[in-house]
DNA sequence: TTTT
DNA sequence: TTTT
């Protein structure tokens, strides 16, 4: 019921093949980074492009959908939520990560 | 014409006084925090309270309003897009920052 | 799984005491209107309201929802889709009705 | 700024040839039926497709790109709004419509 | 690291 | 009236 508080809707290219991990259990979890590139017009009057990398991740039966069907290349459109963790990495620091959580996925462009 | 492609929909409370900087020239920017809480039911039965914290900023018009109308605990409903950067530390080390801009603000429960 | 293929979101004001009617098993349905205003400026520079209008209706755990806890006069969020349907009026001439099915609602302002 | 409370988004394809009409003085107008199709399993575990036709119009630069590039059959991801009029019919009869209001168009799969 |  |  968290759906209207925190809401990410991406159209765009997947950067790389997934990355998708089983669990003792069966359940999956997949890993994407997703592209949006976005087009403005700068003080000179050019056109430039901008684009954004998102980390994606998805749990159950959206990763395997990813499993399945998604490829390094492809479009799509994803629906998910907006996170942020941290952890310590090997030399003791405070690393912050943002991801955007799945919950749908819809495959474009046949 | 990125609308579509890249969009972010938070409506939660903001933690914090917003920093606004106004430039020479007079435009402005407005940083502020916005929780988004989600409540979820765990293993045990028992309702789980989840508080995610995203850094907003807003730019020109936005802003104003943020200086104007907005206060720390305030509800408000933030339309904006996903953005990420990043800056090297006073210890020479990369950070990454994700920040969601903010296209429209709106201010809920008056 | 429709979810990102067509979705409505509202924010308004109810516009009168929720219907709901209970079916034999207790499955609840609601029926609500929901008005969105919008200000713009016409050519003499006059700032002028436009008040949207939409039908809201909601099923189970969401009806429930609203029989509960949405009154006239409320500000609600909305998430749902978009639905049409034709019935024959009691002249048999074909009425078309446009409701918007919720998945979700919101209580704004507490 | 009323993109936040009255928002509507589909991905789906056309179902006619662009209707476009150009007023003096250039500005354009467009219409458009755009189907999304819905999925669900029935009470007998059938898979049942549900589509939904909905009317879509837009003005000026959104319906210069629709003339342009929007075929019958293709793809599209519409942002705008949910939009609701009456008028008289030729038998005196009040008709309701229903429209989404196109701000933004998005041309899918290439 | 994608795509147009 | 589209598409898978």
């Amino acid at each position: 019921m968290n759906a209207m508080k925190n809401r990410v809707q991406l159209i765009g290219n997947v950067g790389n093949e997934p990355e998708v991990k089983t669990f003792d259990g069966g359940k999956k979890v997949a890993n994407i980074t997703v592209a949006t590139n976005d087009y403005y017009i700068n003080d000179k009057g050019d056109k430039v492009e901008q684009t954004e990398w998102h980390r994606v991740t998805a749990w159950g039966k959206t990763a395997e959908i990813i499993e399945k069907y998604v490829k390094k290349g492809k479009e799509i459109a994803i629906d998910g939520k907006l996170t942020h963790r941290s952890y310590d990495d090997k030399d003791g620091n405070k690393r912050y990560i943002t991801e955007v959580v799945a919950n749908d996925i819809l495959l474009l462009g046949k």
